[in-house]
DNA sequence: TTATATATTAAGCATATGCTCAACTTTTGT
DNA sequence: ACAAAAGTTGAGCATATGCTTAATATATAA
């Protein structure tokens, strides 16, 4: 990698981190390009040398995040496995990464503007929409009786509303102390799972 | 009440009703008070007659959104009670009254951006962080045995987040199913309290 | 070395925004 | 009937915004 592809990766990078604080903080009609420009310390013509427009940016971002969300297959594993799983992942990533964290909030906001924003990024959430895609293996879990009977699409919507919401506040508040996995799992877990067996 | 003070308060809800959808949709910076003037079909300047500035309209919708979300004090009942009771309302005003449906998913992007827009609409919400609030029942509902171990303010984080995501998916998904409230609860119960009494 | 591609700036255009203000109409209280 | 008050408009000002473009500096490849 030649020294110029090197400072174009840094300076894009800078870029896309200040454009997800503006982008959480102002939504995407509220956020100035202008702005972005100032707090990465370059020209605002530079900054469409980088990005075509601010639309491109904002669909950047929505990218990266549909990237870091993809959900592993858990092949023949146990539901409520599966489920744990994510938590893991997810309480490790939050809390390591900054970066991570932030993009939560953001794909929660994009999840509900995204439609008034662009068409491309509407779609690109749709197809990472882990909510629907959570649900062949909560179906599975009620026939185990792992899970709770109900229906799972509002199962899955209330166990990733909570993840979501725990990320929401870790990035606002630096002194809350972090769940145990078993409190999200509770949302899922079948209690008379003893009789049904 | 004169045909002059109904034709005011009439026109104040109807700025409201619209106002709150594009904070929702545009953010503060993104939402336009032309738009808004257009949307109600009248003038701009008329606007500014029933609001002095945008960020008042704001602030009126906080303050709506706040005193809509008062907590009734549990006296005496026991905790787990008084968070069946808070479900039960957020269920049925969710549910039966779409302003207040979309209200809940106003007063989560406040929690967020508040600290961006307005000192006094920042107040207002700690004034009522009904998460906060509630931590005391927790505590009460731990000491019982009826609430599982573990911080209650990351656990009150969690019940509200799941409710709060609830109301977000509502509003953009309308063939959601309703949850039952023991889903809810369980985030909150202490499995084994049976041997602890 | 030199030609080419990239990095960078600053000025500027067209448009949108928040809000004011002078003017006019309608309602209200006496 | 009439004066005061409130309702309503549309033009306009200052400023901010997204983005383009001509010009210049710098790095890369031949």
């Amino acid at each position: 990698m030649t020294k110029k592809e090197e400072q174009h990766e840094v300076r894009k990078w800078q870029i896309l981190d200040i454009a997800l604080n503006h982008f959480i903080r102002y939504g995407f009609y509220g956020t100035s390009t202008r702005k972005i420009a100032e707090e990465a310390g370059i020209s605002s013509g530079l900054m469409f040398h980088y990005f075509p427009n601010k639309l491109a940016l904002y669909e950047a971002l929505v990218e990266i995040g549909c990237e870091k969300l993809i959900i592993d297959n858990g092949e023949g594993e146990s539901p409520i496995i599966f489920f744990e799983k994510q938590i893991d992942w997810f309480l490790s990533v939050a809390t390591q990464n900054n970066f991570a964290a932030r993009m939560f909030v953001f794909m929660g906001l994009v999840a509900i503007n995204a439609k008034d924003v662009s068409e491309r990024a509407t779609q690109m959430i749709k197809e990472h929409d882990v909510e629907a895609m959570s649900v062949p293996y909560i179906e599975k879990g009620q026939e185990l009786g792992e899970i709770r009977p109900g229906d799972p699409m509002t199962l899955s919507v209330l166990f990733y509303s909570s993840v979501q919401g725990f990320a929401e506040t870790l990035v606002s508040r630096d002194d809350l102390k972090l769940p145990d996995k078993e409190w999200f799992l509770a949302i899922l877990r079948n209690e008379n799972r003893e009789y049904k067996r």
